[in-house]
RNA sequence: GGAGGGGUAGCCAAGCGGCCAAAGGCAGGGGACUGUAAAUCCCCGGGCUCCACGCCUUCGCAGGUUCGAAUCCUGCCCCCUCCA
């Protein structure tokens, strides 16, 4: 393939290349490139949002070239600053491990595992050492610090920042350094600590990478950055009908983003699904619906995405219930003994909300269902001698309740 | 180290002796409408297996004063600003 090619696959999407023409120098070695991207694994599944950095990244796999995975063990337990304006809560050695062995799995997703090279950061970073760490934080500033943006409004509007903080940008530039790396890929919120890689290794005597960063997803709210955190995340292990019904919640505007980052569908494609919700040709529904199918198969397979489909428009717009609603036994162990319990405390029981006071909040807002028939009554007693029922809790969670007497 | 300001529910932010489980906003939950989109409207807002104008735990932490404290006092912790 020629280069010119290879640089319109790779910078297809993007944010930003910098620099584009160091790049096409690289391209045209002809040989594999280190690409690198890290991750730290602070919470154990990824989701949409880290997609948008695989896909990229398996561009560069369909070139040839090699993907190292920085697993970041060790700046996990320090916490990246960005976008942050609070202080992340540092995590344990376990927790980091237990994350991370999830995480190349899901990965390998979308990744070509043969042309991936996974590496832990602490690898190299516990050999550095204090005397190594003071050196490296020798060849950066306070001052280029704090122009770093969301330092500077942090420092402005009087919130803290902590040393560890500052530290963060630095030992990920020594990443690159560490496995001399080519390019590296992040968001567009990780543009200061790929900048920084690139100064180290300048200061380090290597060929400065090229920073690609990929353009932040929001999540399900359509206004903040999908985040765990936040709570609005399409999660790539998630159940297929819970990626579904997540998918087809998102804002109208936002599903054309969606099927340019997280989905393979054709430029063209795409447009044209564009211009035909836009003359009314289709309806915005429906084109959701296609790609909250081309998501879920992307991670269940095709059939799981069809049954998906059929769950939700079931459920959701025929407002029926589900085929396969999950068994609840309730046994009087649980009750402590009793066969009539209160709705309000039933449902806390098995989980449908976190307390008695908010399913009672639940029933009284019209959000309960027995059988099919609204429950307004928060003192309602059930009584588990008479045998199983349906109960619906909100639109979203039903239960078959089997009392075990 | 010194001087001043501040720590209230997921977040922002009122309250500054009782009527405060704590205004308001945002986020959130439930309902109506609908396409689980947008917009709009309504309801909720710590917990509690006796369902209560009831009890328990909350306003940085620990004590104290008071019939009674988020509100006053003392000590401690933390944050910010300015000075060094």
């Amino acid at each position: 393939m020629d280069i010119q090619k290879a640089f319109e696959i790779i910078k297809r999407g993007t944010s930003e290349v910098i620099e584009e023409n160091e790049l096409l120098e690289k391209l045209k070695k002809k040989k594999p490139l280190i690409v690198k991207a890290g991750f730290d694994p602070t919470a154990p599944d990824l989701h949409l949002g880290h997609t948008v950095l695989l896909w990229k990244l398996r561009d560069f796999q369909d070139l040839g070239h090699t993907v190292y995975f920085i697993v970041g063990d060790f700046t996990a337990r320090i916490g990246d600053p960005s976008g942050r304006n609070k202080v992340r809560p540092p995590l344990s050695e376990e927790e980091v491990k237990e994350n991370a062995k999830t995480y190349t799995q899901q990965a390998f997703k979308i990744l070509d595992p043969n042309k991936t090279k996974v590496l832990f950061n602490s690898t190299w970073l516990s050999k550095l050492g204090s005397e190594g760490l003071i050196k490296l934080c020798g060849k950066y500033t306070v001052a280029r610090m704090l122009e770093r943006d969301d330092f500077k409004k942090r420092f402005e509007a009087g919130i803290p920042i902590y040393i560890h903080e500052f530290i963060y940008p630095l030992l990920q530039g020594y990443d690159s350094v560490a496995i001399n790396a080519d390019v590296e890929l992040g968001g567009t919120d990780q543009k200061f600590n790929l900048l920084v890689g690139r100064h180290l290794q300048r200061e380090f005597g290597q060929e400065p990478q090229v920073c690609i960063t990929m353009p932040i997803l929001e999540g399900l709210d359509g206004v903040k950055k999908m985040s765990k955190s936040y709570k609005n995340y399409i999660g790539i292990l998630e159940p297929p009908e819970i990626q579904f019904g997540k998918v087809m919640s998102i804002p109208d505007e936002l599903m054309w983003k969606y099927f340019e980052l997280v989905t393979r569908i054709p430029e063209e494609k795409i447009k044209e699904l564009k211009e035909g919700v836009e003359s009314g040709k289709y309806h915005p529904m429906e084109v959701k619906k296609f790609l909250a199918r081309t998501i879920v198969s992307l991670f269940h397979g095709e059939d799981a995405a069809k049954e998906a489909q059929k769950y939700f428009e079931k459920v959701f717009s025929k407002k029926e219930l589900p085929e396969n609603i999950p068994e609840i036994s309730v046994d009087l162990n649980m009750t402590g003994g009793r066969k009539e319990v209160s709705l309000a405390y039933l449902i806390k029981l098995i989980g449908f909300a976190p307390s008695t006071s908010e399913a009672k909040r639940i029933i009284k807002g019209g959000g309960v269902k027995i059988n099919g028939e609204k429950i307004l009554d928060d003192k309602y007693i059930v009584d588990l001698s008479k045998g199983e029922f349906i109960l619906q809790v909100g639109k979203k969670k039903f239960g078959k309740i089997i009392p075990k007497i």
